[in-house]
DNA sequence: GATCCAGTCTGTATCGATACAGAGACTAGC
DNA sequence: GCTAGTCTCTGTATCGATACAGACTGGATC
């Protein structure tokens, strides 16, 4: 059996409350007093004082958690994902804060009970598909959060950061519409819940529920819809999962339809790496010529000259965590918007002449 | 105020004990009162046992603990690290287990604080480059862990998994060799703690503190020792930290020494890419042909073909992760070598004549 | 010499739950 | 009708610490 706080106060013949001081408020007692207490605890080879027991009488853990609504061995296959995590990780660091990745079982009654039992002072919430339930919870236990998501329904003192969804995804679709293209497919990842992969009808934006996706493919349909495009005329294209298989085989048939699509917008840089693997997989002489645009701007899409959207992911991380550890007296500043930019690269160019 | 347990047990009329089993030992009442219990719980907005109470008193927490001496941001940015963590994730997500990844502050003082004070059941350690006064603060804990590197003094109960770095890194030096280098340069993180970047000049390659830096190096040793090169002989480069900008800089001057030399034997894929980077920032008409090796086989080596060693990186996580949860009866089965494979891309060929 | 104060240390209450032994009620079995 | 056994539920002890109010010293102050 370790030995307790007790034991130390017993060997060397004072109350519990001094050698807790000894640990946690040196400036309680005399320094020599301390050192007497602290050796005593290392011949009977005490560790410290119980972290969890610390926490309880506290109130406080001294760690933030990080939700991810999909699999947590996922999250590390996301280039995206991976850096929103160095962000909050070197935020966490700087505040000496633990960072705890919570895993959510699929099924939702027990991913409540998951974030029911996390140990932790707030969460970050990185826009989960289907947040609200997993927001009820926090929001029941009193925890602050952040959420990386823009909700219709947040409350004027939820903490946020993310960005113009809408508008961002509206620059690059400009770009593409600007370059001629007019047969044109939308690639997101679970449009609706438990679509089939390939085409879908759907017949308005504002049927998408997840807020993230509704928002790039309401950017999209704006800048088609200035050059006369209805949303009808679009091809949507639902993939199960934001991974580069999945887009590769949700969009694979297109291209050998009647009038396959010029252009595919996707809603992230995986997808779209997705869809140059399904093109690259064709031989070189039915390849067609295929504008691809991403969003996010990951490490990969640089090397891939893949044109998209950049928005800083790190920063996105490092933000959330300290609107979480130190939130902003004023309501306003707890709700951040990130710039982004158009990445034109060789992945886009003019409608081909055919 | 939140409510407590206690606080539904009054609002139902019952004991605290049957508020609790209502929660974690359903079997021990009726179906009925359990609804009953729950409702009320709704109903106070009791979002359920307070995690760190119920860790206290069941003596578990429920999460494991991820421990890197490097900065933790740093370690998101690292692409073996990071596959290493999806591992863990997946074995974590089986078990209903949480991942902390605890930031360890530069002063040992500070950082076994952090050791100390971090609430988890257990540790994976990874590759910690001097990481013995973490196991000692783990130990006294009494907490299981698992590490990553091979350690001179592993108690025969320790657990660990690794591969045989020497034996693995003689393989890609062996190629190198065969290849007929005879100039080489082997270039490592951290050789000597607060070493300069650059040439430096070590006795033996067992004055090298850590154990897999010592083991890759001992390794290619090996492998140049059988074609009759003496370990002094090697040129050894010292790149102060796992970044491809830093072995860039550490390295860049070689090339225009008098015999510079025609390989490059880096102790990781990363420290390889960064030789490539300085490679590729001269100008054609002054770029050295030079064999380059990693080690690793990281995702971007494949894209960069780059020749290296493959160990399975997820692989290492997940069973690390698993030795931590369900610890093998058979002491011996605590202790796993993962294989290894030399991969040979296009970074390596013949001695150029000149 | 009384008062005040800063510096040390102690004692009790408390954080919010779970473990475990056992009390009642009720059904079976013989 | 009595013993056993099963279901439910209760009560007390406990997990290992920290908070906070107060007690005791020994100067400094006037």
């Amino acid at each position: 059996m370790k030995p307790t706080l007790q034991a130390v106060a017993d060997a060397v013949g004072v109350s519990r409350s001094t050698v807790s001081n000894a640990y946690s408020r040196p400036d309680q007692l005399s320094a020599t007093l301390r050192e007497r207490i602290l050796d005593a605890a290392r011949q009977l080879g005490y560790p410290g004082p119980n972290p969890t027991a610390r926490s309880l009488r506290r109130g406080f853990v001294g760690s933030i958690g990080v939700l991810f609504t999909s699999q947590l061995s996922y999250a590390f296959t996301d280039p995206f994902a991976v850096r929103f995590l160095a962000g909050v990780g070197a935020a966490a660091e700087r505040h000496g804060t633990s960072m705890l990745l919570v895993p959510l079982p699929p099924a939702v009654t027990d991913a409540r009970r998951a974030v029911e039992n996390a140990a932790v002072d707030g969460f970050c919430v990185y826009c989960v598909a289907d947040e609200e339930w997993a927001l009820d919870v926090i929001r029941q236990r009193g925890l602050p959060f952040v959420s990386t998501a823009a909700r219709d329904d947040a409350g004027a003192d939820e903490r946020f950061v993310g960005i113009d969804e809408r508008a961002a995804a509206r620059s690059v679709a400009a770009h593409v519409a600007g370059l001629g293209h007019r047969r044109v497919a939308l690639l997101a990842d679970s449009v609706l819940p438990d679509a089939p992969a390939g085409p879908l009808t759907v017949a308005g934006v504002d049927q998408v529920p997840h807020p993230t996706t509704r928002g790039r493919l309401s950017g999209f349909a704006d800048a088609f819809a200035e050059v006369g495009l209805d949303w009808a005329e679009l091809t949507l294209v639902n993939v199960p999962g934001n991974s580069r298989p999945a887009a590769a085989a949700a969009i694979a048939g297109l291209f050998d339809q009647p009038a396959p699509p010029t252009a595919v917008l996707a809603g992230s840089d995986v997808l779209a790496l997705g869809v140059l693997d399904a093109l690259a997989a064709r031989p070189a002489h039915d390849r067609p010529s295929v504008s691809v645009t991403g969003f996010d701007d990951v490490p990969e899409a640089a090397a891939a000259g893949l044109t998209t959207v950049r928005q800083p992911a790190e920063e996105k991380g490092r933000i959330a965590a300290e609107l979480l550890l130190d939130p902003p007296a004023d309501a306003a500043a707890g709700h951040v918007l990130l710039p982004t930019a158009l990445v034109v690269r060789g992945s886009t160019g003019p409608v081909p002449r055919s």
